[in-house]
DNA sequence: CGGCTTACG
DNA sequence: GCCG
DNA sequence: CGTA
């Protein structure tokens, strides 16, 4: 839910108008009310100042805290509308605050759930949150859930700042964040290096739990069964008597595929893909792209999308008729589908869940 | 010292 | 591991 | 138990 509000104050109605438009029919979500759920308000020939000023009036009438959004130049809306994402938000596009109270004040507290905090395109902290994962998978290597949750939690919040971290001090206040924590963060700004992660790198069920968890189909659970009964490799699992499910299987078979990063173009010709057959049958559909893709970054662990039509209801079924097309094609090689009966065995009661069609699903590229 | 997301196949 |  |  990325979303801009245009100030029209010195923009012109017609001119924003014709923005508005460009914006939505790019498949951007363009607001005319300051919201939560707002990312970036652009403005044309207004101050940063003015700008805030302006938001500030909003968020009182309202009654809800400022907003967290950028304050960008309508050079940001352009170049974004030109790349067809939206992009990282360089100091030329940043709207200039004068009052640093006021400039310091939105960006100070870390909010605690990670929905109510922006996901950054680039991660400026990638030493640290790549050291905090491996304490948080070793944690969970030793089914020690609220320990792989602890560290998970920081290494996610490092990774939504928008700026490098240089010093634990700074990280004052984070939700979150322990001693623990604090101390490792501490070794790799000293030294690069935290010798509790080395070590943890460096044991052999680490390591091998890590490989077996990477196979689609394989768990915690399994890997460690694995890892007891003396397997090491991939070559020693398909090798081995053991049966595999059907994931595994195909986790297997094309493991280096699935743990190869997805590239845009790929995603672009998958949607294609994707789009061609829901067509067959639902010509008005509308695919979107959506999780990663959509937030505009170049490569991904999958590709999510979204199957809409105009009329609540005509798509319907769609799901199994798609992937039934596609299989005839031979460009199903795994699905798993998941109808929409949403609590089938329990009252209906109002939920924050949605109860639409879904499916899992691996796919062959034609190329 | 308990709790740490939820729904489905 | 961190929080309440 | 594994996946999102």
């Amino acid at each position: 839910r990325r979303s801009s509000d245009l100030v029209e104050r010195r923009m012109g109605k017609s001119r924003r108008a014709l923005l508005t438009q460009l914006a939505r029919n790019k498949g951007f979500r363009v607001d005319t009310e300051l919201s939560e759920s707002v990312t970036h308000i652009v403005s044309e020939n207004n101050s940063g100042d003015e700008v805030l000023a302006f938001v500030e009036k909003q968020s009182t009438v309202s009654g809800e805290r400022l907003s967290a959004a950028a304050l960008v130049d309508i050079t940001w809306f352009t170049d974004s509308m030109g790349a067809g994402r939206l992009l990282e938000i360089e100091t030329r596009h940043r709207l200039q605050v004068k009052s640093v109270f006021s400039a310091g004040a939105s960006s100070a507290a870390i909010p605690t759930y990670a929905c109510q905090r922006r996901t950054t395109l680039n991660n400026h902290n990638k030493v640290l949150t790549d050291a905090l994962k491996i304490l948080a998978e070793n944690a969970e290597y030793y089914e020690s859930v609220g320990r792989y949750l602890a560290f998970t939690r920081v290494s996610s919040i490092l990774k939504s700042l928008p700026y490098a971290v240089t010093s634990v001090d700074s990280l004052r206040g984070f939700p979150g964040l322990g001693e623990h924590c604090r101390k490792v963060i501490e070794e790799i700004l000293e030294d690069g290096v935290c010798q509790e992660v080395e070590s943890v790198t460096q044991s052999q069920r680490y390591q091998t739990l890590t490989l077996f968890t990477s196979i689609f189909g394989v768990g915690v659970k399994t890997a460690e069964k694995w890892y007891k009964e003396q397997h090491q490799t991939l070559a020693d699992l398909r090798a081995s008597q053991i049966r595999f499910t059907k994931e595994q299987q195909v986790g297997l078979q094309y493991y280096e595929d699935l743990t190869t990063p997805v590239t845009r173009a790929e995603a672009d010709m998958i949607r294609k893909t994707v789009e061609e057959a829901v067509y067959r049958y639902l010509p008005g559909a509308v695919i979107t792209l959506a999780g990663g893709f959509r937030r505009g970054k170049e490569t991904g662990h999958d590709v999510d999308f979204l199957i809409t039509h105009p009329e609540e209801g005509k798509e319907k079924g769609l799901v199994t008729k798609v992937i039934q097309h596609m299989a005839s094609q031979g460009l199903m090689l795994y699905s798993d589908e998941i109808g929409n009966s949403y609590q089938k065995c329990r009252k209906q009661e109002t939920s924050k869940f949605d109860h639409f069609e879904r499916c899992f699903t691996i796919v062959k590229l034609n190329q």
